[in-house]
DNA sequence: ACTTAAAGTATTGTTTACAATCTAATTGAA
DNA sequence: TTCAATTAGATTGTAAACAATACTTTAAGT
């Protein structure tokens, strides 16, 4: 029996509550620092992370209304507003109310979004050289966080 | 052939720029909504998610310094002075310099602090039952996370 | 048609998060 | 010893993130 890995009186019964038995603290940090690694890359592009999975929405799509690219982001109008008016200041994107439902705002990439995407297709190849998992690894891993992700939704 | 699996127009040579080749997505949105999902249990026992897990690394060591919180949570003392400054308003925790070293600030626990573990106990029983992974799953996850983690370290 | 409910954005207020910078204390090297 | 470099926190400024709320437009029910 190794007595260091008994269990202090500090600690006796509440296991549950260590740092390291929880799923949710590496899942935070992890998110947290891989997206503190891409800073310098998307730096060179001038985007903000956020930005980026935003563009990377609209370089699928073109055109979408704020609440699609909620929905495919997980975010919603209170941080995609503020966002958007930034971006559009930056003349990657133009925001413009729906004609067929003026509820609805449409935002669409313009030329310079558009042409931005070159310069992005060098980031996710860069980040994946910091993150050593393997094929199956990085799979297994998208895979559970999917689950993950869809049984909270 | 599936026509429509074919790359359209608009990404073709550019599938590493979708959303769902990204391993950084669903990391960041799943980070994201699990943290969501915690609050409502957190919101009982008075706590955001990041005093939780300030308070998971105190009720483990009881007091550690500004500097020693910072390395297990992965934050910086920009975000943790306020921080802990309102946690030391609520009567968690004390703040106090080091004797032995003025330039570090000694985190402790009080009373109301080491109470409050017995009502947090219950979260990680509560949470556990809203993500549906089996152990095997869970513990597959969580290494894949650290992994990620130390490498980024 | 009228009235209410719902949907889509925007706004406000609070909390994180972090880079950059600053200050004070400590360490180290000449 | 003395002064430069380092360390630990705090501060400032910026960008997210989200709850709560407000506002406008559309849809639904009667």
């Amino acid at each position: 029996m190794n007595e260091e890995r008994k269990a202090s009186s500090e600690t006796r019964g509440y296991e549950a509550l260590l740092l390291q038995n929880q799923l949710c603290f590496p899942l935070y940090a992890a998110s947290k620092e891989v997206v503190r690694l891409y800073k310098p890359f998307l730096d060179e592009i001038g985007l903000t992370y956020t930005q980026y999975i935003a563009m990377m929405a609209l370089w699928e799509s073109r055109s979408l209304s704020v609440k699609e690219l909620g929905e495919r982001l997980y975010l919603d109008s209170g941080t995609l507003t503020p966002l958007l008016k930034k971006m559009e200041a930056q003349g990657l994107v133009t925001r413009t109310r729906s004609v067929a439902d003026e509820r609805s705002v449409i935002v669409t990439l313009t030329g310079k979004g558009e042409a931005l995407k070159q310069r992005a297709l060098e980031v996710p190849a860069k980040m994946s050289k910091c993150i050593p998992l393997s094929q199956e690894e990085a799979k297994t891993l998208y895979d559970l966080l999917y689950r993950v992700l869809q049984a909270v939704e």
